[in-house]
DNA sequence: TTCATAAAGGCGCGCTTTGT
DNA sequence: ACAAAGCGCGCCTTTATGAA
């Protein structure tokens, strides 16, 4: 509620979300710390807390300087840098990031584990000493083959050898000498993002059946749909079939044919396009039927998954992590009607959770209610759940 | 770089609940 | 009784990924 003016400090947490000059969230806050600077006609102390202030490359780290320095140059002459992207360069040409020590000292505060333990013996949170457990790695293995029951391999070959992608290859079907440089650029687009989408269905794979399970579905739902707006001369791209995929009945079908691109049939190698396309909506429907009755008694994954962290939820409190919302909720629901984890308290958490409902998990999971915490990438940012034992 | 996909966060709108 | 706060939803933005 108070003025610019009054603003002599400002902290950003977890400040290598400004990392992008091209983001929005860049700019706006390059813009709040200018603003600042005019109404107080002096610049507020600016600081910035990470501990990942490189996630990608040396220029993540750049851009987060830039804005603590207002993007000027100059601003460690006194110190013998006569300019920081020059700096950077050089440090990127050299590979060596020891060469930044020069800058990093001028501008960096860094404290390691190490350092608290060596320097600050005696130091305390709340009243009592700093306790920095052991960390202990330990790797799981377990094989893919038997999960799918020695349907990995064929699920895997018919994703990778025998999908016609058609859809991703339409070009290839048109009726021409020669494709326009525009098609032809098009066309290597689209080739590249079938990659994308079988690496995709491979990773969703990994992950869980049910993740898979849910992707094969919506491609069969998807291509069935692409096959019939082919008939009445349209083009269905996913973009708009995300956004309508809920309520795909024959009324709003009308709605969405208008919004779609025309194509025209004819110059089309018709025949093969569509038999392609129904061939590939018959090789998921087959994967598919694999995969429909690897129901959780008999996922060899998630069994074995539940062993541990039915043996680890003895000893303590456990976070697990995944990649995929729809594997969290797959676990989750399992184990919420598996009886023996009956005595567990049992909590999941994902982007879809709101934010007050988000709090209360989390201050549940502190004050030790929750036994297992199930989460996907929400929690992975400025939380500390160092009440837990384990991390899965 | 590009784009599809899937993860996340943020904001505003309109509605309900809460506080004074 | 009225304003402020909270909530759910839709929409927009950001990011990582990987092949060409």
């Amino acid at each position: 509620g108070g003025s610019l003016k009054e603003v002599s400090l400002v902290v950003v947490d977890e400040s290598h979300n400004f990392r992008n000059p091209l983001s929005n969230r860049w700019e706006n806050l390059f813009n709040l710390l200018e603003e600042i600077r005019k109404e107080n006609q002096k610049k507020p102390y600016v600081l910035f807390l990470t501990a990942t202030p490189i996630n990608n490359t040396l220029w993540d780290l750049y851009w987060q300087i830039m804005l603590m320095l207002y993007s000027n140059q100059k601003a460690f002459l006194k110190q013998g840098i006569t300019g920081i992207f020059e700096y950077f360069k050089n440090v990127e040409k050299r590979q060596d990031p020891a060469l930044l020590n020069d800058l990093l000292n001028e501008i960096s505060i860094r404290r390691t584990r190490n350092f608290i333990k060596d320097n600050y013996p005696d130091a305390e949170i709340n009243g009592s000493l700093i306790n920095f457990p052991e960390r202990v790695l330990e790797n799981v293995d377990y094989e893919l083959e038997k999960t799918y029951q020695g349907m990995y391999k064929d699920i895997s070959h018919i994703i990778t050898e025998e999908l016609t992608m058609a859809y991703y290859r339409i070009l290839e079907y048109k009726k021409v000498e020669k494709l326009s440089t525009e098609e032809e650029m098009l066309k290597g687009r689209m080739i590249a993002l079938e990659g994308i989408f079988k690496t995709i269905l491979l990773k969703r794979l990994e992950s869980s059946v049910e993740a898979f399970r849910k992707s094969v579905d919506n491609q069969i739902k998807f291509l069935e749909k692409l096959g019939r707006f082919l008939e009445k001369g349209k083009l269905l791209r996913k973009e708009l079939f995300n956004k309508y995929v809920v309520g795909l009945d024959e009324e709003s079908a009308e709605e969405i044919k208008i919004k779609l691109e025309d194509i025209n049939l004819d110059d089309y190698d018709k025949e093969e396009l569509f038999d392609d396309i129904k061939k590939d909506e018959q090789l998921l429907k087959k994967i598919y039927k694999k995969v429909a009755p690897i129901t959780p008694e008999k996922d060899a994954k998630l069994i074995k998954f539940k062993d541990m962290l039915y043996e680890l939820a003895k000893k303590g409190q456990i976070v697990v992590f995944t990649y995929y919302a729809d594997t969290l909720g797959y676990i989750s629901q399992d184990l919420k009607e598996d009886l023996k984890f009956k005595k567990f308290n049992i909590e999941s958490i994902s982007g879809k959770v709101p934010s007050t409902k988000r709090g209360e998990i989390i201050d549940e999971f502190f004050s030790k209610k929750t036994d297992i915490l199930l989460s996907t990438d929400v929690l992975s940012e400025g939380m500390n759940l160092q009440t837990a034992q384990f991390v899965i």
